[in-house]
DNA sequence: GCGCTATGATTGATCGGCCA
DNA sequence: TTGGCCGATCAATCATAGCG
C-alpha cells in the first residue's frame, strides 16, 4: 500500500508502461464536517460534501453582497441562523471571494483582448 | 431532498467540447509532463492561447484530467503511449536528476 | 430515440504557505 | 503559536455532448 509499482507482481513485458508518480497517489483526508453529537446513535457522520440548501445559499449570498469579509461575531450569527458550522460559513466566504475574483478576471480578459488585439 | 436544482441558472453549463486543436495541445503537455502535470500560471496562459480557450478552462481540464487519470490509469495507457511518442521531451528524470541551467520554461 | 460513457464546469472542503 | 486568508487543488457531482 505504501508503494505501488506500475507493474505489480510481475516485470513489465513492455518497458513503455507508464509509471506511477507521487501525484497519482495523493489522497485528501475526508471532510471533518461531522458533528454527530446530536444523534446518540452513531449513524453516519457526514463525512461527505455538504449540500447547502437554496435557502442557505440565498442568505450567504445576500450577506456576501453586504460584506465580502466576515467578522467573528457575524460569522457566529450566520452559522447559527443557517445551522452550519462556523467553519463552513468561513469556507463558503473564502470560496465565494475566489469565485468573485475569477469572474472579474474573466470579465476583463475578453475586453482587454478585443481592445489590445490589433 | 430534491434540492430542486436551479436548472435555469445553470444554463451557462451548456458546455461545448474543446476543439481537436485544444485537446491536442493539452494532452501533449499532460503526457510530456506526466511526472508532474501541474502547469504554472504562465504555462496555462500559453496553453490557453495555443488551444483557443481560457486559462480557467485549462485549469479545469488539468484538474479533471489528473483526477480521472489516476482513478483509472489503465484506461489512459493507450492515449499515454500515443502522446508519449509524439513528444520526445520527457520530464521523468527532471526531478530525479539534478540537472541545471537548461530549463526550457520561464523562471 | 435510448442508454451509456466521455467530458467540461461547479463547488464544499483540504493542503501548504504567508502574515498579523 | 494561532487563526484567517489566498491560491491551487481535490473529489464528488451535475448536465450535456457524443457514440453505438
Amino acid at each position: 500500500e505504501d508503494k505501488d509499482p506500475a507493474c505489480p507482481s510481475e516485470p513489465c513485458p513492455n518497458a513503455s508502461a507508464t509509471q506511477t508518480f507521487d501525484w497519482m497517489k495523493v489522497k485528501r483526508n475526508p471532510p471533518k464536517t461531522a458533528k454527530v453529537s446530536e444523534y446518540g446513535l452513531l449513524g453516519q457522520p457526514n463525512t461527505i460534501r455538504t449540500n447547502f440548501t437554496t435557502k442557505q445559499l440565498t442568505e450567504l449570498e445576500k450577506e456576501f453582497h453586504f460584506n465580502k469579509y466576515l467578522t467573528r461575531a457575524r460569522r457566529v450569527e450566520i452559522a447559527a441562523t443557517l445551522e452550519l458550522n462556523e467553519t463552513q460559513v468561513k469556507i463558503w466566504f473564502q470560496n465565494r471571494r475566489m469565485k468573485q475574483k475569477k469572474r472579474e478576471k474573466e470579465g476583463l480578459a475578453p475586453a482587454a483582448a478585443s481592445r489590445s488585439a490589433k | 431532498v430534491m434540492i430542486l436544482r436551479s436548472r435555469f441558472l445553470d444554463a451557462r453549463r451548456k458546455r461545448r467540447n474543446f476543439s481537436k486543436q485544444a485537446t491536442e495541445v493539452l494532452n501533449e503537455y499532460f503526457y510530456s509532463h506526466l511526472s508532474n502535470p501541474y502547469p504554472s500560471e504562465e504555462a496555462k496562459e500559453e496553453l490557453a492561447k495555443k488551444g483557443g480557450i481560457t486559462v480557467s478552462q485549462v485549469s479545469n481540464w488539468f484538474g479533471n484530467k489528473r483526477i480521472r487519470y489516476k482513478k483509472n490509469m489503465g484506461k489512459f495507457q493507450e492515449e499515454a503511449n500515443i502522446y508519449a511518442a509524439k513528444t520526445a521531451v520527457d520530464a521523468t528524470n527532471v526531478v530525479a536528476q539534478g540537472n541545471q541551467a537548461n530549463s526550457p520554461s520561464t523562471p
